[in-house]
DNA sequence: TATTCACCCTACCAACCGGTCGGTAGCCTT
DNA sequence: AAGGCTACCGACCGGTTGGTAGGGTGAATA
């Protein structure tokens, strides 16, 4: 029997609008600086109906890090699995991390947030939210160094200083763009990218 | 007439004592996750006599911030007024860029800490505390190309890239040290610091 | 000797925090 | 009609927060 939801009250997804909220509230202002009462109040429901849905505060943050990295580990399989040729595997993931940071910066400063209050969580074997991630493209590198398409490096080294370029360059956007001009901004935003390529490509590939 | 300062109460660095706790304290907890009780704790003395000294807990963090940013900014000065060659200047600022995130972690994670909370406040004009930073960099790198020495590229998209890898890289050490074996993460650290170099090798001076 | 002043203290405050409690309204099943 | 369920709420709890008021002390100043 098909279940009916009532329009009325279309509270099947209040769960997940306080997750929309609650990414948004501990993206902008940590977990200390954030209230769950400000987030009932985004989502317009009272305190403890917040916690009816989510038993604490910290039950409520951790389902927030649990969506957010299991998206983003999905979409890197899905990435990975879509292409057979490393260098453009490599550079697809590249692309989507870098359209991830730009879509949704809520999500990529909260992850990077969660790795300067919580390191030792955040490192904790399946835990750490990048860890698969970054273990993956590690593999992917050897791969292609062994077909003999990348470069002879260190991946997990060369990796790093990738991500975290373009992941350090995503959260400080918003900082950005108040210090630069509108079309400054933009113009950085389309150097920054190209720039990444180049680098990719001079060090991995020629 | 010099003053002399007692011995039995050295009240005249309970000020720097204040700083120095502050300082580790909004680092490892930023300014929500940070009381000031606890940080008058640590310098032994009772939370109204840390707000002696610093009329307000905002006031505290300005100050921090503040001598984290001038110390910084004195010490580019510095590297840059100490050498000649651009090729040379610009290799000894990313070295004394990576030894500060090395030797002061704290001060690193704080700024990256400041960026996240705060980004209307940390641009803002003379508070951006990496902005005129990044700028004296990008009119190094500027009067390099104009000599021919370096490669034609452009400078801001290329520093924010080196920067924000090395800056990336240090807030993350504490979390990579926890998931890396004490011999894989000191090899890391090796191998993070010579791939950084051969980046900026091979994209501006070759 | 009297006064000032920097420094540190105890005691206290209103505001807010995360979380619990008892209870209500409405829907579904039996 | 009864019972059980989910969603939600007002009132309240103990505890912590940043900050204030005011008093004591000891050294420098006059």
């Amino acid at each position: 029997m098909t279940k009916l939801r009532s329009v009325s009250s279309p509270s099947g997804d209040t769960k997940s609008r306080i997750l929309a909220a609650a990414t948004q509230a501990f993206s902008e202002t940590g977990f200390y600086g954030t209230s769950i009462n400000s987030i009932a109040e985004a989502v317009e429901i009272k305190k403890p109906s917040l916690l009816h849905h989510f038993s604490s505060k910290e039950k409520l943050y951790g389902a927030v890090l649990e969506q957010v990295s299991s998206r983003l580990m999905a979409d890197l399989e899905h990435t990975i699995a879509s292409t057979e040729n490393e260098k453009q595997q490599l550079l697809n993931v590249m692309d989507g991390f870098y359209r991830w940071g730009k879509e949704r910066p809520d999500e990529a400063i909260l992850i990077l947030r969660e790795m300067l209050d919580n390191p030792q969580r955040a490192a904790s074997a399946h835990n750490w939210y990048l860890a698969p991630w970054l273990e993956q493209l590690c593999e992917l590198i050897r791969r292609g160094q062994q077909n003999g398409h990348f470069k002879n490096l260190e991946p997990m080294a060369f990796l790093y200083n990738m991500i975290g370029a373009q992941h350090y360059f995503v959260v400080s956007l918003p900082t950005l763009k108040q210090i630069l001009s509108a079309s400054d901004f933009k113009a950085l935003l389309k150097q920054q990218r190209e720039e990444l390529l180049e680098l990719i490509t001079i060090r991995l590939f020629q």
